[in-house]
DNA sequence: ATAGGGTTAG
């Protein structure tokens, strides 16, 4: 449109109501500030009219408010803000703009305030979440004698909810029943919501009744407070009686299962969905892409993304982070990154007036995802990359994507990476809380520096059952069996109500470092005490532990009473043990379960050709690898990394791609000259077993682990740990190795494998040869 | 004005 007919035209079409201007009007506040200034003095309603015009339309505008600081400047100049309609239109607009400060400081300006002026506030503050100031002015606006409406009981009832303030809540609740104040359904639901948030379902439920079971929001809020309380069962059964179903209820059933694990069904009620002809909400889409991640189903991604294109919900920040995060756990970093691309940093930039703070949220969380993606696809070097532009470009990275970022860290077990994201933690001024110091936990432990994650654990203590349980399983992680059990009853002491996984790292803690006895009494705690039914982890455990301590016909009739015979992970387990303990009779009566149990896992194959070549029984041993050869099953190829500086290097048994490979080389057999000095010998059995597996190419020498550690002393100064990660368990060979080699550089070498660490250190290991 | 979307341990 032209704006040649001058001010008054604009003027005049916006008190004509015509509010669907209003964005434009943004575009062009400075001019329309002006204009608003000429007919401010002549026009008082004109002005009210707008700016009532502003507070309705502004819900649709992503920029912003105009200049709120002029309007309000001229609120005073004109004296509007006597006018009770004028001050609470500007007050709305405050508060629409997330401007609190400003919004409390208008509110002690308003002469005379009524019961609207009280709730635009409290609402406003209700929002922001800040409950305390809820209360405060709640409370000051009874003394006032102003009465609260519906509106203000239900942000105060948020805020109860938000806080699990029972009490407040109930207080308010029965002030409301004492002075005849009728509930509407919405109050109605605010109630029904606090009371099942503080998990009391009597309450609820008899809230509920009385509502006549209110409306679709009342049944949502109850099958998602079953779901939280996880009776996955009573949830359905709710969702399923519900006669009318809006979007918010399929997608509360569908997340909830996702949730659960019930991935399958959350699909199927997807589908249903789909039947009835529900359309699809922004959260729904989300839920589906996360779903369809977590089913590795790439497809059916991709078809998401065509639908959100179509509805064009692309432009939403959150659908963008699930896409990125959709795309990543499927293992497609273009697709991923092509996504992203519609989030340029120089948009998140600090200070960038044109993004609305939840873009600008969204926007952070799609790029930490990508940099937690590079790591969980092992990307590191692009990780680090994405994660220092980050840094540079933005200001802040929010806590919640920091944790994200190390816990990718701490799966991948790269130390430096996360001691970046760390330093940046503490550099930002985030506090380390119950879930950055658990993923801070995990990381240094799975890296290998259990010194580090005790700092964590002694400096923040949070009594948060994941905090204590990360540091419980780092303990076992490291074969730190006695100082697990001491932290299990440390927390114990301090009330801390210990979970399955707490179980399951304490019971790892006594595995890995061969208590037997205490094993045994805390998994009868598990069930006796807490009620915990113990899940085929712990089992597992429990025939690990019993296993290696040798006691052969316990671990056996421990497998038939808890009903875990169909598990590969329980014979491979035994199987191991049989071998320890040189029992072969019942080694090959295991070896046939196992067999049975698992006929495509390599690993099997590989325990069972091991187990008869460490017992002399060549023939078996060959039998079994020709058979696994029959079978077409190929054994994984060993992996180990080692990180230098920014750089992660990996090494694959017998391989020579590597530029130092010259180097590597002849220094290992330099090095395993000098260690044949002080006692090394090859362990010539498994030198055989290799030498025939691989038919001759690769001797055992060339195992990845040696070329790490070979590496690692070429490119590091004398005494610097070296920190290697397995994607295998470590052979007895690479373990004596090692061991002389510690000893006779005088080098600490921490080694991650597949079940836990070893420290090796002065010619002995953490794990008292006992793995 | 009420419900729903992303953070930690296995």
């Amino acid at each position: 449109m032209s704006f040649s007919k001058g001010p008054s035209l604009v003027a005049t079409l916006i008190f004509m109501g015509l509010g669907s201007l209003c964005p434009r009007i943004y575009a062009n506040h400075v001019f329309l500030v002006s204009v608003i200034n000429y007919h401010i003095s002549t026009t008082t309603p004109f002005y009210l009219r707008w700016l009532q015009s502003c507070s309705l339309f502004h819900s649709t505008i992503s920029n912003g408010p105009p200049p709120l600081g002029t309007l309000h400047a001229l609120s005073v100049k004109n004296g509007s803000l006597q006018t009770l309609n004028s001050a609470n239109y500007l007050l709305t607009l405050y508060v629409k703009s997330s401007n609190m400060d400003h919004a409390r400081k208008l509110f002690d300006e308003i002469p005379q305030r009524n019961t609207q002026t009280w709730t635009i506030l409290i609402s406003g503050f209700s929002r922001a979440g800040s409950s305390e100031v809820v209360f405060k002015l709640f409370r000051e606006m009874r003394a006032k004698g102003a009465c609260p409406n519906q509106y203000t009981l239900s942000s105060v009832f948020k805020c109860c909810s938000l806080d699990i303030n029972l009490q407040l809540g109930k207080g308010v609740h029965a002030w409301m029943l004492r002075n005849g104040i009728d509930a509407d359904v919405v109050l109605g639901n605010s109630i029904l919501d606090l009371y099942l948030k503080c998990k009391v379902f009597e309450y609820a439920e008899r809230v509920f009744e009385l509502m006549n079971e209110g409306d679709v929001v009342s049944w949502n809020i109850m099958i998602s407070a079953y779901l939280r309380a996880g009776d996955v069962e009573k949830s359905l059964d709710m969702f399923r009686r519900l006669p009318y179903k809006d979007v918010v209820s399929w997608n509360t059933i569908v997340d909830g299962l996702m949730q659960f694990g019930y991935e399958r069904q959350a699909l199927e009620q997807l589908y249903c969905m789909v039947e009835c002809g529900t359309e699809f909400s922004v959260v729904t889409f989300s839920i589906a892409l996360i779903l369809s991640s977590s089913l590795s189903l790439v497809e059916l991604g991709r078809q998401l993304h065509g639908m959100v294109l179509k509805f064009g919900f692309c432009r939403d920040g959150f659908i963008r982070s699930s896409l990125v995060e959709m795309y990543c756990k499927c293992g497609r970093m273009d697709n991923a990154s092509i996504v992203l691309k519609d989030v340029p940093l120089d948009f998140l930039k600090n200070g960038n007036a044109g993004v609305t703070c939840k873009e600008l949220k969204a926007g952070i969380v799609s790029w930490g995802l990508m940099v937690s993606g590079y790591v969980w696809n092992g990307k590191y070097e692009d990780g680090l990359k994405t994660f220092r532009l980050m840094v540079r470009e933005l200001v802040v990275v929010d806590i919640r994507t920091v944790t994200t970022i190390i816990s990718a860290c701490a799966n991948a077990g790269i130390l430096e990476f996360g001691r970046h994201v760390h330093a940046y933690n503490h550099k930002i001024g985030h506090r380390i809380d119950a879930y950055v110091g658990s993923s801070l936990i995990d990381m240094y432990s799975k890296s290998g520096s259990l010194d580090d994650a005790w700092t964590i654990f002694r400096q923040t203590n949070e009594p948060n059952i994941v905090f204590w349980t990360s540091m419980i399983s780092g303990c076992a992680l490291h074969g730190q069996g006695k100082q697990a059990i001491c932290l299990f009853e440390e927390m114990l002491n301090q009330g801390i109500i210990p979970n399955e996984v707490t179980f399951l790292g304490v019971l790892n803690a006594c595995c890995h470092a061969g208590l037997l006895e205490e094993g045994c009494r805390y998994f009868r705690m598990m069930k006796d005490a807490y009620c915990i039914n113990p899940g085929v982890e712990h089992c597992t455990s429990m025939v690990d532990l019993y296993g290696r301590a040798g006691h052969l016909t316990e671990t056996k009739n421990f497998i038939f009473e808890n009903g875990i015979s169909h598990l590969t992970s329980v014979w491979k387990s035994f199987l191991s043990s049989c071998r320890l303990h040189k029992n072969v009779e019942m080694g090959k009566w295991v070896s046939e379960m196992l067999l049975q149990v698992a006929p495509s896992d390599p690993g099997a194959y590989v325990l069972l050709s091991n187990m008869c070549a460490s017992n002399h029984r060549w023939d078996e041993a060959a039998r079994v690898r020709s058979l696994m050869h029959q079978r077409g099953i190929k054994k994984q190829p060993g992996q180990s990394w080692i990180q230098l500086k920014d750089q992660i290097h990996t090494f694959i048994m017998g391989d020579r791609s590597h530029p130092q490979d010259e180097e590597i080389y002849s220094y290992l057999d330099i090095l395993i000259g000098r260690l044949k000095e002080i006692g090394y010998s090859f362990d010539v059995k498994l030198v055989m077993q290799d030498v025939e597996e691989e038919q001759g190419e690769v001797l055992i020498s060339h195992h990845s682990e040696k070329l790490a550690v070979v590496f690692g002393i070429i490119n590091t100064a004398n005494r610097t740990p070296i920190r290697i990660i397995k994607n295998l368990r470590i052979c007895t060979d690479c373990h004596n190795f090692i061991k002389y080699a510690s000893q006779l550089l005088d080098r600490e070498i921490i080694l991650r494998d597949i079940h836990r660490f070893h420290h090796f250190k002065h010619g002995g290991c953490s794990c008292g040869d006992y793995w």
